[in-house]
RNA sequence: GCGCCCGUAGCUCAGUGGAUAGAGCGUUAGGUUGCGGACCUAAAGGUCGUGGGUUCGAGUCCCGCCGGGCGCACCA
């Protein structure tokens, strides 16, 4: 559609229907960046589009006058495909100018039909975008949780959770091949920390002020297996003091390992799943870190001041120079951040996207500048901050005090709400707001909630071509003339249908998923409608029954396309 | 004090610079003894926090103010 715009433009200047522009090229970005929608009424055609508007400016012609010229070349290239051409008939039927110059594009009558026919003929692939083989799949790395593993993921963790996994199930569907990643840290104080906690209840002593005191730390406590007791007891005899090899270490090590399998199990549950689970530590051993920094001195962003090691992070407007190594001679989190950044771009990724919670925006400059400093462009590090959660119940907020040992943890959640409710939940919100979860509202298995009655629309789908297969009918061939009529539900319900890839194509530009289950909402409600004005199976009518078979069957097809882009489940009966 | 995010219907939230700002819940009035009623139709409900600006056009972009959240370490 947008193609057709664009060349029926290019060809109203080419013919001197219209000035050419005096900026040549940025008529070709004005072109690149149609904007087409599908307007809210139908009485404004199937698709309208602004550009008429938009170049008013540059081609010096009142906006009408231009969409004008489009419209008259549109028609003759109708023209010419319907009289020969190369055989093909053209999507469009019809274009008009509207209201302040919108070009309003009704499209040919049997496209519809040619679209859903096309689709059954595919149904797997319905919901993901065809493939131009010509261009490499962008790979994208996407990090997400990232929660240190000193204590099992809370609620706090599931928002984070949920949309980074949305976000990838997006873009893979977009064409793009996508890394979930899970960053951890295995050393360092938490770790120390965790350790020092487990070794106190092990030895029925009082956890330290700072340590943690969760009853999963007592567990741990309890469930020392004997070779890690034997190490950490020979740890302490020999008297080792250094930080890498002390009981400590031995232990702590040993429970955050312990927990992270937790972690992941708890993830799987929600249908989250990692490629890859990268340790902070690695980072050093395995000498991204160094080489990095090498990278960054040999570049001249880097500088010794009061015996620690910055990074002129305000030569790329950040407010301050950081630290990467302190005057102690510890790397500080930023050092294994520019290492990650390395080894992140080094594994060959075009993009990455950092899920983080909203409190970590102040870290967002210094790694962006750091990466760019290493010769990386800013625009593929991308931050998206994910906004606080309230758990409210009853109007009451949830209190959720990690120190205190009171919080919720995620698998405690889930259980109460189950994945798919939840999913929905924060699929339909954008990261970036605020959001007031209320455990009630999510939990209600009615019309309250909008994941049900997607699901519910789809079970009742399965549920007529079952009763169609009962009755000994079958879903015809083609869809035949049945859209012909675009008055008819029938053709109404097919246009929502066939919508799909349009949503996928903007959930992935914008990275959010609302679009998707808006989709499934309206899908569900137009086939509510569909199904109140459309008999499907008829023993008196069998062409019409086994057409809208075919209907019935495309619609579920979407439906749960779209759900399954949620990682929902679309079940046939319910 | 500085920075980032947010403010849209009674509530929870969508909204890509475009046409009459939407959805679900809640409220009100109806329908539905039929392929699944976990349904459908309709009504009421909005100074898009506020004041300016840019634009042919602003909920959307820019600036100020008000309100809320979160950050401002040689912590992780």
């Amino acid at each position: 559609m947008r193609d057709a715009i664009g060349r029926a433009l290019r060809r109203a200047i080419a013919s001197g229907a219209l000035p050419g522009p005096e900026d040549a090229a940025a008529l070709d970005a004005l072109i690149h960046g149609i904007e087409v929608e599908v307007p809210a009424s139908s009485d404004h055609g199937d698709y309208a589009s602004n550009i008429a508007m938009k170049s008013s400016k540059l081609l010096k012609r009142a906006p009408a006058q231009i969409a004008a010229a489009i419209v008259a070349e549109l028609a003759a290239e109708a023209g010419e495909r319907i009289h020969g051409g190369d055989g093909a008939l053209g999507p469009i039927a019809s274009a008009s100018v509207a209201g302040p110059g919108f070009l309003n594009v009704r499209l040919r009558a049997g496209l519809l039909a040619d679209l859903l026919d096309a689709m059954i003929a595919a149904p797997n692939a319905w919901g993901h975008l065809a493939q131009n083989t010509r261009e490499k799949p962008l790979r994208v790395n996407v990090e997400f949780v990232s929660a240190n593993p000193t204590g099992p993921l809370t609620v706090g963790n599931a928002r984070g959770a949920f949309v980074g996994d949305l976000l990838s199930r997006v873009l893979e569907a977009a064409g793009q091949e996508v890394t979930r990643e899970y960053y951890f840290n295995d050393f360092g104080e938490q770790v120390r920390r965790l350790g020092e906690s487990v070794i106190a209840l092990r030895d029925g002593a009082e956890v330290a002020e700072d340590g943690y005191k969760g009853d999963y730390v007592a567990e741990l406590a309890t469930a020392i297996p004997p070779d890690v007791a034997t190490r950490a007891s020979a740890a302490r005899a020999s008297g080792a003091t250094s930080t890498d090899d002390d009981e400590v270490a031995v232990i702590g090590k040993w429970a955050s390992e312990r927990i992270r399998r937790g972690i992941q199990a708890s993830l799987a549950a929600l249908g989250v799943e990692f490629d890859v689970w990268r340790s902070e530590g690695s980072l050093y051993t395995e000498g991204f870190v160094d080489r990095a920094i090498e990278k960054l001195r040999a570049a001249g962003w880097l500088e010794e001041r009061d015996g620690a090691l910055w990074f002129k992070s305000t030569a790329f407007g950040d407010d301050k120079d950081r630290v990467i190594k302190k005057s102690t001679g510890a790397y500080t989190y930023f050092g294994s951040d520019i290492g990650y950044v390395e080894e992140k771009f080094g594994r060959g990724f075009d993009h990455l996207v950092y899920v983080w919670g909203a409190d970590h925006h102040g870290t967002v400059a210094r790694v962006r500048n750091a990466g760019e400093a290493l010769g990386y462009a800013k625009e593929h590090m991308e931050m998206l901050l994910v906004a606080w959660v309230r758990f409210v119940r009853d109007g009451v907020e949830m209190s959720m005090s990690k120190r205190a040992g009171t919080f919720v943890t995620l698998d405690e959640l889930l259980e109460e709400i189950g994945v798919d409710s939840a999913r929905w939940y924060f699929a339909s919100r954008s990261a970036s707001t605020a959001i007031d979860f209320d455990i009630k509202a999510a939990t209600a298995r009615n019309s309250e909630n909008p994941v049900y009655y997607a699901q519910y629309a789809h079970a009742r789908m399965q549920s007529i071509l079952r009763k169609g297969e009962a009755e000994g009918m079958k879903a015809s061939e083609s869809i035949g003339d049945l859209l012909n009529d675009e008055a008819t539900p029938d053709a109404k319900l097919a246009r929502v249908i066939v919508r799909l890839p349009e949503v996928v194509e903007d959930a992935a530009a914008h990275h959010e998923t609302q679009g998707v289950t808006t989709y499934a909402t309206e899908l569900a409600t137009a086939f509510s409608a569909f199904y109140r004005d459309a008999k499907v199976v008829d023993s008196s009518a069998a062409t019409l029954s086994s057409q809208r078979l075919r209907l019935v069957a495309a619609a579920a097809t979407s439906l749960a396309a779209s759900l399954r882009l949620l990682g929902i489940s679309a079940p046939a009966e319910m």
